[in-house]
RNA sequence: GGUCCUGUGGCCGAGCGGCUAGGCAGUGGUCUGCAAAACCAUCUACAGCGGUUCGAAUCCGCUCGGGACCUCCA
């Protein structure tokens, strides 16, 4: 039934049959957010993409270890040589402590990942936090000579990487090539080659983020954090490794360098890398400010859109693209996802209302096998969705009995549709709310009906479409069928 | 400048050598007191020019758009 899993690997350029190192044990790594801002919609797809991939491994029976990091400290804001830590940037701005601005921007994108129904990584490691490891994995760098100290700061020598292993594996960029695009702006680097990058950085006197090491008082580079934090939890050599496309190069590239420099082997069997998300056709980007916050998008407070939209529908708007290809956002694209997705939704809900014939009128293991052929293709969630809209259509007409289901179809049906609409696409609003409170509404809703029933019997029409009108108006949509009447939210 | 990706109908977005993608919008119908929903039918495509092939959105070349990376960014 659930044949194989092809997912497209970066390293190799092909589609793979995906085969865990440890059988049914997978380790995913995947890159978190810099927090010393708000995350943008743009980051959020790449969470909610991965979000999606480790929902599936999941639903596939695999045992998941999912690692995302929280890179609080070590960016810097300017060129290599005179940069300074994005954090102490903002801290001092803000007149307040730099774990102060990484708590507040943490706990934001927690929020707004939950709002995203994204399942939290089962590790979340913070770079502050493996300082320690990180020295001792520049210490074997060094040991290997691979790395050199200028000044109390220390720099990994890809010239000399490169002589015994390849590097641009991943970004199939050569060395000259990267050579000939570099310019020499920086006639006082302290680097052997403007290609080197830097693993631990001596901190300048202002420098209040920093740690004390075998080099200098410093903080450590870019890339090593995440080779220090997945080979902590997930072994030498893992499964998945993922993060956004504009990561390739060169922080993946400078992590498959060192990761290997330091154990010997490749750590990553799997590089996997969503695209971005675009916005008037250009990449989000907290520096160009072309961005669009979350809450902006929720509340429509912005002048892009006319209205906000529900977490659940922008998440459906990400999941009718492929993960690997870059999606433009736009009101109108989220309108029409807007429909799509309550349709959807309806339908699924629906479910629980079918009436069940004695015999199916279409094949339900032909859906089923469906969803499946779609997300063994390398996650294509747009054709899982578009199989699952010819479910909807089956589900619809049953309703009005142009055709049937068995109950032990349905059955079916319902265990698979909850587990990829709910659990693979992360989609809810679809169950039927069982608390206190709508247990109520169900009741209100109930009278007011029936007091609606009899007016139209009374052909009262004035009365029926005052309520119903009104009931609009409260943002409760009234639909006469001929089963009765009935009524949604929104 | 270097490396690479991309251009699909009114909009979004799959497909990547032959078979209706799908959603939204439009049009005509069924149903309905009206409306909504649903159902049925239906209309707009593969940037341009060449080439390969029995056959090309799909492969190759060129031209013209758009984008990413090469510097922090999911």
């Amino acid at each position: 039934m659930t044949k194989e899993l092809k997912l497209y690997n970066s390293l190799s350029a092909e589609k793979e049959v995906f085969k865990p190192i440890h059988s049914n044990y997978v380790g995913m790594y995947v890159c978190g957010p810099t927090v010393y801002s708000d995350v943008h919609l743009g980051n959020c797809r790449t969470f909610i993409s991965f979000d999606m991939i480790y929902r599936y491994l999941i639903h596939l029976g695999y045992k998941v270890r999912y690692v995302r990091n929280i890179t609080d400290a070590g960016h810097l804001v300017d060129d290599a040589d005179e940069g300074e830590d994005k954090i102490v940037k903002k801290a001092r701005l803000e007149q307040v402590e730099p774990m102060e601005i990484v708590q507040k921007y943490t706990v934001g994108f927690h929020d707004i990942l939950r709002n995203f129904n994204a399942i939290p990584p089962n590790i979340e490691p913070t770079a502050t936090g493996h300082i320690q490891e990180q020295i001792n994995i520049i210490e074997k760098i060094i040991s290997q000579g691979l790395a050199y100290e200028v000044n109390g700061s220390v720099y990994f020598n890809v010239d000399k990487y490169n002589e015994t292993a390849d590097y641009g594996i991943l970004s199939k960029r050569k060395i000259e090539d990267l050579m000939s695009g570099t310019r020499e702006l920086d006639g006082q680097s302290e680097k052997k080659s403007p290609l080197d990058f830097a693993l631990w950085k001596k901190a300048s006197p202002e420098h209040i983020m920093r740690w004390n090491s075998p080099w200098s008082d410093g903080f450590p580079g870019w890339h090593i954090e995440c080779t220090a934090m997945s080979t902590k939890y997930l072994g030498e050599s893992f499964d998945i490794h993922g993060g956004g496309m504009d990561l390739k190069f060169p922080h993946h590239e400078c992590e498959i360098a060192q990761a290997q420099a330091f154990t010997g082997k490749p750590p990553v069997k799997y590089w996997l890398h969503a695209n971005l998300l675009t916005l008037n056709g250009k990449k989000m980007s907290k520096s160009t400010g072309n961005t669009l916050l979350p809450d902006e998008l929720f509340s429509g407070d912005t002048p892009l859109l006319e209205k906000g939209f529900d977490p659940m529908v922008v998440r459906f708007f990400m999941m009718q693209a492929h993960y690997r290809s870059v999606l433009d956002f736009s009101y109108d694209a989220l309108l029409a996802s807007e429909k799509g997705y309550h349709k959807l939704m309806t339908a699924y809900k629906d479910l629980d209302k079918l009436k069940v014939s004695e015999e199916s009128s279409e094949e339900v293991s032909k859906h089923i096998a469906a969803y499946y052929s779609a997300m063994n293709d390398d996650f294509n969630t747009p054709i899982l969705i578009a199989n699952l809209f010819d479910t909807v259509s089956w589900i619809n007409k049953v309703k009005v009995g142009q055709a049937t289901i068995s109950k032990a179809d349905l059955i079916e049906l319902k265990k698979e549709l909850d587990a990829f609409i709910t659990g693979v696409l992360g989609l809810t609003g679809g169950q039927a709310e069982n608390n206190d409170g709508a247990n109520k509404m169900d009741a209100v809703m109930e009278v007011i009906i029936e007091l609606r029933k009899n007016a139209r019997e009374n052909k009262d029409w004035t009365s029926s479409d005052l309520i119903r009108d009104s009931l609009t108006a409260a943002g409760i949509s009234i639909k006469d069928t001929k089963e009765g009447t009935s009524w949604s939210l929104n």
